[in-house]
DNA sequence: CGCGCCTTTGAAGGAGCTCAATTTAGGTGG
DNA sequence: CCACCTAAATTGAGCTCCTTCAAAGGCGCG
């Protein structure tokens, strides 16, 4: 639902690092930013162009519609109205979608702060999936229309969310690698490195962090059986690759799990 | 990498009956469909909707720009410089990613007449796929940046933009469904159910059709041996629910192959 | 403190993979 | 027109990785 992939390796999430949006005119910016200082969206708020003072101000008030969703609900569901989109400023989620059996249910991706949720809702201005958050968590609702709206008077902004969407197309690709061809392990090595790299990107620490989601979400995400993803993260341990107690991971050789991965 | 899916079923392509594009107004938009007369791309470069005449000349100039492609040769590359979308007015593309060992590859998609390739270049401005016929084609070049500046003038083509991308995204989630879930019988009857319904949707028969890839290329898309999509194909051939000879397909037994996905 | 949920670990079974041999189709040249 | 050649498809046999079923241990929360 939301992340990042690079194009080479299958991650299921991952910052593109080419194309860093350009880099801020300071001044202008300036007044924008302190509205949304605590957003890591930037990408998408902050388009970082030529904006006047109208178009900032108008920015300002489109992105102020916040809101906190306390663990175990849900910021959307399957088949509501899509009005927003979501960009995470605190918090961790999970995007998910009904079998046909309706008993379990097939994670489809994680999202966390800096992240943005609810794309699938633009085609047909209905959402197909949950997102649910896994940790009490803030938002900040976009009002779809009026990004849209925007959007037409800024270029930029409109370049920017086309570039969003299509870096989620990308992502999407790279977990289809994963599932298709790559074994638990491998698997399980690009997920922790992933993940590692989502959370540097956002302020936390590369080598240790706690997962937010259980063993049985990482499986359905990672097309495995619960069992498998426990059994996995113990061979990782006696590998001496990470650290597992619980959810509390530690990443002890990077280049191990990369190596792992096949490059 | 194109292609449609519905929202619950998980197809690797489908398209989404809900929100069908609006009624046309038929006198203003006679001009531009008699240029793009044998294109099915109208749902993008037609959006249908209040055009004013200078509006539709620029789009018809936009939409002209045709390629032939050889089967074999591809229409992009992994890194080549993404300048176009690219409308198939004829043929079939598979999509396809190179492993990081160079030698096998992963498929990503199929493409047929009517579809949009290319929106995986939008986020780095590079291709991050191949494309490549798998006969020979007809394709319509849709430079992206003449694009983006039309859809300025048109919301209603700039949302039918969004649309198209936000539909790519929840196919993606489709084919994701169908990997980490599915057995090799699913994935095949869901797979030929798709083809059917796509090459019906384009004036083709819904029940007899020729595969225009390999099994070993089904496998890949599907996630699955060669040997597995040959062995799978010929047990729902003997439980009458298609027929199977080489590449030529027919469907038998429609609403037993929907049985067996499950609903 | 006890209950429920999550996790870990073991053992058995199965779906699909790999390796290998054979058949078929389609294209090429004599 | 036929023989040949190569790529694709089919089918078999054994094996592997992962799943399922089962039981026990750990952590957090009321």
């Amino acid at each position: 639902m939301a992340g990042r992939t690079p194009v080479r390796i299958p991650p299921p999430h991952s910052r593109a690092p080419e194309n860093p949006a350009p880099a801020c005119a300071p001044g202008k910016v300036a007044l924008l930013r302190s509205a949304c200082s605590t957003c890591n969206l930037r990408e998408l708020c902050l388009p970082c162009c030529n904006l006047t003072r109208a178009e900032l101000e108008l920015a300002n008030r489109l992105a102020f519609n916040r809101t906190h969703i306390r663990r175990g609900e849900s910021l959307f569901r399957t088949d509501d109205r899509f009005t927003s989109l979501y960009a995470v400023r605190k918090g961790f989620f999970k995007s998910a979608v009904l079998l046909r059996d309706g008993r379990r249910d097939q994670v489809t991706g994680f999202s966390m702060a800096g992240e943005v949720l609810g794309m699938d809702g633009i085609d047909t201005a209905r959402h197909t999936c949950n997102a649910i958050a896994l940790e009490d968590s803030d938002v900040c609702a976009i009002p779809f229309a009026g990004l849209q709206k925007l959007a037409r008077d800024i270029p930029s902004l409109q370049r920017q969310f086309q570039r969003m969407m299509s870096r989620e197309i990308v992502r999407e690709q790279g977990v289809l690698l994963l599932l298709s061809q790559m074994t638990a392990d491998e698997r399980l090595a690009v997920f922790l490195l992933n993940l590692s790299q989502r959370f540097a990107a956002h302020g936390g620490s590369p080598s240790k962090f706690n997962l937010r989601m259980t063993r049985e979400e990482i499986g359905s995400y990672l097309g495995l059986s619960l069992e498998t993803v426990s059994r996995t993260l113990s061979k990782l341990r006696e590998e001496e690759l990470i650290g597992v107690q619980q959810k509390f991971i530690r990443i002890l050789d990077h280049a191990g799990l990369k190596r792992l991965i096949g490059r």
